[in-house]
DNA sequence: AAAAATAGTGTCAAAATATAGAACGCTGTG
DNA sequence: CACAGCGTTCTATATTTTGACACTATTTTT
């Protein structure tokens, strides 16, 4: 949050609507605008208009009672956009492409999007029997390696209330749908760091995944290795543990270079 | 007074930044900013001189041609922080979506809003006969679920004070015009908690609402079901009342917990 | 390689919008 | 119940934004 810009400091509207976004992102709680100002010292009506401004494009919006903001609908969809995207773009596959081919099984990375996961990448195997999820689709977050290390990586709070909110549908016979167990299984996973999927979402489906993380290190994405235990029984799954953790470090490492330190 | 929005698209600075910013996010390639324009039609002066101020505030950067425009290190940054952030964002849509899904009908959020309420959120069912009522627009106190139900959580005093400043327009048959009936209602959804409109805004449209409270108990926004009569009877609609108060229980542990959410 | 088409830059005056001071009303808190 | 802090409204000022026009540079076509 060192926002120390020796540059003029001309005022620009853009300027300031983007500090006020940047501020409202970086908060885990929705603000008040006042919340807002604190950081930022605007004059009273120019933040509220701008405020407003940002409201009516969907940029922002307010929270249930009225008196705090939080991003808007547009916001995320760009965001969400712009990480699947962004420059990182070319760095991140030649990453993956490493991993894959050491490992020599679909390597993937996905982003939480609401109640699910999203994949945004994706290296395949040239072996003739693969997964089918294209980049782009959702997977849910009760019976995936990545969806669980999300889940493990929030508050206890957080974790609660979307747990509540989530059917804990049976894909499989190894699918957790009892909520203890799945609590159980998520402590687990907080504590060694690493997710593993055992034919829970889909049968001969073996799956491991670490955290890649952003500022704060808190969790922005996941790294998971997919492989059919045809193939690959687990412990040899497992063997590939440090490599995907080197990856994911890389990962992060580019993150933090690139804008999100 | 159904505050229709006829507005057209203002012409504001932030706005054409923003869907500058939202076209290079949607790119996988980085943008001559001639390719940008193919979609915004903006005057090229104008382009040009919005792009350098993205330019400058670190949202945009050049590609290493120094031709094409990519998103800068100040947009991944708040993109990740908001990625990250997500968990509370998601909350919300996510109780709300799933609602709207059990019921089978649109589900809305409002809060009040000086002598209207105004939606802040809305799931809408894929049916093709839909509520048209866009999120952010207002709908009036006396002849709507939510309203009646906010009139009916005020004190005594504010009520009075509120009610004498409403005109009791007749939007159908059905509202009511009698300040005396509207009170003896307002009484009736007090005591019972659940708030119901029966035509009374619009010919064929059906609503319950209940209310989401905020610290001390105090409404600070409704939760409601909209349902066309053809589609649903009273009874069907009804019966979805213990789903409702469940979620606006859940809306209410949210604001409680995460200070506003 | 030359010509044609498209893209980017600079200037400028008019227009519109943003700006921030002061004062006011509301709410929640102690 | 009074106080402090927050949000809102009003207003005069001036600053930024705007886009036509003209010109240069770059890319594409022939």
């Amino acid at each position: 949050m060192t926002d120390s810009d020796p540059r003029i400091e001309k005022t620009s509207s853009i300027q300031r609507a983007m500090s006020i976004l940047s501020v409202v992102a970086d908060s885990e709680l929705p603000l008040r605008p006042a919340e807002i100002n604190r950081t930022l010292q605007l004059p009273k009506p120019t933040l509220h208009r701008v405020c407003q401004k940002l409201e009516a494009e969907g940029l922002l919006q307010r929270s249930l009672d009225g008196k705090r903001l939080l991003a808007g609908p547009r916001f995320i969809k760009m965001s969400i956009g712009l990480i699947s995207n962004s420059a990182l773009r070319t760095e991140r596959s030649t990453i993956l492409r490493r991993l894959a081919e050491r490992v020599g099984e679909t390597c993937n990375i996905a982003v939480p999007d609401g109640d699910r996961m999203r994949y945004i990448d994706r290296y395949e195997t040239e072996w003739p029997l693969r997964l089918q999820l294209p980049v782009g689709s959702h997977v849910p977050l009760h019976c995936t390696a990545s969806g669980k290390l999300y889940l493990s990586s929030l508050t206890s709070t957080q974790r609660k209330r979307l747990l509540k909110k989530l059917s804990l549908i049976p894909q499989t016979k190894n699918t957790f749908i009892d909520p203890e167990l799945l609590a159980a299984e998520l402590k687990a996973i907080r504590s060694r760091k690493v997710s593993v999927e055992n034919e829970e979402f889909l049968y001969d489906m073996l799956c491991i995944a670490v955290a890649i993380t952003g500022p704060r290190g808190k969790l922005c994405a996941t790294l998971s290795i997919h492989a059919p235990k045809q193939r690959m029984s687990f412990e040899e799954v497992s063997e590939h543990i440090p490599d995907l953790q080197a990856a994911a470090a890389d990962f992060s490492a580019l993150i933090a270079s690139s804008g999100g330190a």
